[in-house]
RNA sequence: GCUGGGGUAGCUCAAUCGGCAGAGCAGCUGACUUGUAAUCAGCAGGUUGUGGGUUCGAGUCCCAUCCCCAGCUCCA
């Protein structure tokens, strides 16, 4: 006899041998169905699991991540027993779930190619159709190692080889499929509905590129057919808002053979780019910046005393200017430093809070360029702050209140919050970092955040915290950091004079809130589908007069908008008006004003908005008041 | 950097087995004077990424190299 506690919170006995399933059947017949696995005293198992004397019971479904989980990673196991059975020569690897989806990495002499993922897929159609049981199975560790080192799978073994010797070896078969594995699973092949193999990529064994490389195959799986085209359809929406696609049809970016990886900025581009800094500045001079800018080439004794030389130098550019090594750089801080060595400070002007627009070269490496989101120059918001040790707290929760003002109030993006810790590639004593670190975690607790915790990612001179923000489609991007910077002040002997008349060390915060300019400008191109608020539009307004008779007076309207500062174009081109707002359309401009024969008489224009459509006439300064209005608001649609 | 795929007109793409490099859009010229997502006609546009090689003949085959894409590793 056993007590189980039920996932309501009723408890009942459970004669000796009853397993999970046991507990499954007193739900409602069309609520099992949506079961996948459960959860007992807060472990994941299969539903055909024993329970123990005392169990809480709880059901997991595609709904919970943990059961989305199982289920990713079981289609998983059968896209393996596909493989395994077309190709038996496959040695295994691993095959685990992802944030979206699942992948297995395999052993193979030839690369699999998309006509292969076909045959692949129809295999794993006939293995779900069979509906295989999914059975787990405990081994001891030598006859699990002789097992599948019999089968070749050296891979497997590899794994088992490293597993601690108090975890118990566990297998899973279905049909004549075998693969070690923790588990758990789904009861058996037939409960994966929907799936999509999407694609195939080398990967290393263990992510050592000094490993074999393997082949992996990526793919997605769901219990309903309408949630797989779904997530096709969100698919195909984020190619369509490809940032690169996007900057190319728009004309607001481009990259060509002779700088990989290093931007060009357009016409319109650079409207885009302009007006985010401008309200960057704007709310940092509101906030106690002030703002600097340092020189992009310095000497290299510079970054040796920084620790930039010992710490970061394969990602920094160097070069020789009479007969003395320099190096392009890579961050701004030893920059800021120089400034704030000017002169000797007092602590009546700390804190010192020196922003600076930063133009930064790093060399990363030629096979993870993408667009604007990864290239090798690109300009910081930084800002360096010089502050004594009992203020560093309240500079944190300024910087947290900056972020926030641009992350959630201007633009509406959602946002988390990770902290990360010393990486094995650092300089400093223990104790510094663990004052860093904890001054840190103080403020975000203050703050109310939640915040996850990234071991050893933080900078080589200090932990930081990184603001993570996620766009229309759910995807996250890093993007601010702070930084807490103990050593840099202790390396370039900074100081400032006390009340007592005393040299003290400041502390340095390093912070960014966009991160880099080119990458908040891509996520916001792909966040609007490139159709920006009016604020930020490259063009704000196109006047499409009717026939040449109205060109006079949308002249006048053209003179009167762009006067009073509004971006807008004239198209007196020799076209019918469908196709001048189709083009319009297609760039995105936020405002059409159509001029023909009632406006020219009633002195009106006929506005159309991209999204809204029609909004009728009115006069060109009613139509001026209402952008100028949308814009100082920073109106999003 | 590594693995795989790719590079043809400004853009999107075609070119059969190695046999005359082609279309749509954009551009230019002209006609049409237009009412809310593409008017018609004509013209022009190319060292097929670059450099070698094989061949009577190379966009197509081979070698090298550059760049792009997907992924791995790394990061703002």
């Amino acid at each position: 006899m056993g007590k189980v506690i039920l996932p309501d919170g009723e408890e009942k006995e459970f004669p000796e041998g009853a397993t999970v399933k046991d507990v499954l059947a007193l739900i409602p017949p069309e609520r099992q169905k949506r079961v996948l696995a459960a959860k007992v005293n807060g472990v994941p198992v299969d539903l055909n699991a024993p329970l123990p004397s005392e169990a809480k019971v709880e059901f997991l479904t595609f709904a919970d991540s943990e059961g989305r989980e199982i289920y990713w990673h079981s289609t998983a196991h059968i896209l393996a027993q596909a493989v395994k059975r077309l190709y038996p020569e496959a040695k295994l690897a691993i095959g685990p779930p992802t944030a979206s989806g699942f992948y297995y990495d395999f052993d193979v002499p030839n690369p699999f190619s998309p006509e292969d993922l076909e045959r692949i897929e129809a295999e794993m159609r006939r293995i779900i159709e069979a509906d295989l049981p999914i059975v787990r199975e405990e081994m001891a560790r030598e006859e699990a190692r002789r097992f599948f080192a019999s089968r070749g799978e050296v891979y497997k073994v590899e794994l088992i080889d490293e597993l601690p010797p108090e975890v118990p070896i566990t297998i899973y078969r279905q049909g004549e499929f075998v693969d070690l594995c923790r588990g758990p699973h789904l009861p058996s092949t037939g409960y994966v509905k929907a799936f999509k193999l999407l694609s195939v990529a080398g990967a290393y064994w263990r992510g050592d590129e000094r490993n074999k490389m393997l082949q992996r195959i990526y793919g997605i799986s769901f219990p309903e057919t309408e949630e797989l085209e779904e997530y096709l359809r969100r698919l195909e929406e984020a190619r369509r808002r490809d940032h690169r696609r996007l900057g190319q049809e728009l004309d607001l970016f481009s990259f060509q053979e002779e700088g990989p990886g290093f931007p060009f900025f357009h016409p319109k581009g650079m409207i885009v780019r302009n007006e985010l800094e401008a309200l960057w500045r704007r709310e940092h001079y509101r906030r106690g910046y002030q703002e600097i800018r340092t020189p992009i080439l310095l000497k290299r004794t510079l970054w040796e005393r920084s620790g930039h030389w010992d710490h970061y130098k394969e990602n920094m550019y160097f070069l020789e200017i009479d007969g003395q090594p320099y190096a392009i750089k890579p961050m701004n801080c030893p920059g800021a430093i120089l400034v704030y060595q000017q002169r000797v400070h007092s602590y009546r002007e700390l804190p010192l809070r020196l922003a600076e627009m930063g133009l930064v070269h790093r060399h990363e490496l030629s096979g993870v360029l993408h667009g604007l989101m990864r290239v090798r120059s690109f300009t910081q918001d930084d800002a360096h702050i010089f502050c004594r040790e009992d203020q560093v707290k309240e500079e944190i929760l300024g910087i947290i209140d900056l972020v926030d003002y641009f992350y959630r109030q201007v633009f509406g993006f959602p946002y988390h919050v990770e902290l990360s810790t010393r990486p094995e590639k650092s300089m400093g004593d223990d104790h510094i970092w663990e004052l860093a670190t904890s001054a840190l975690k103080e403020a975000l607790e203050e703050r109310g955040f939640a915040y996850k915790v990234n071991e050893g990612e933080g900078a080589f001179y200090g932990p930081k915290i990184d603001f993570h923000l996620e766009d229309c489609l759910g995807r996250t991007w890093q993007c601010g950091t702070i930084q807490l910077d103990f050593l840099m002040p202790e390396k370039f002997d900074l100081f400032y004079i006390g009340e007592d008349g005393q040299r003290h060390r400041p502390v340095m915060l390093h912070r960014v809130i966009f991160g880099s300019l080119e990458r908040f400008m891509a996520i916001l191109i792909e966040h609007f589908a490139g159709a920006f608020p009016l604020w930020l539009a490259p063009v704000q307004v196109r006047i499409l007069p009717i026939a040449d008779r109205h060109h006079a007076y949308a002249r006048q309207v053209y003179d009167l908008l762009s006067r009073e500062d509004l971006r807008v174009e004239l198209d007196t081109r020799n076209e019918k008006v469908s196709y001048k707002v189709r083009e319009a359309q297609v760039q995105k401009i936020p405002y059409m004003l159509v001029i023909g024969d009632k406006e020219v008489n009633s002195g009106t224009v006929a506005v159309r908005h991209r999204s809204r459509g029609d909004l009728g006439a009115m006069t060109p300064e009613a139509f001026l008041e209402k952008a100028r209005e949308e814009i100082k608001a920073l109106a999003l649609e």
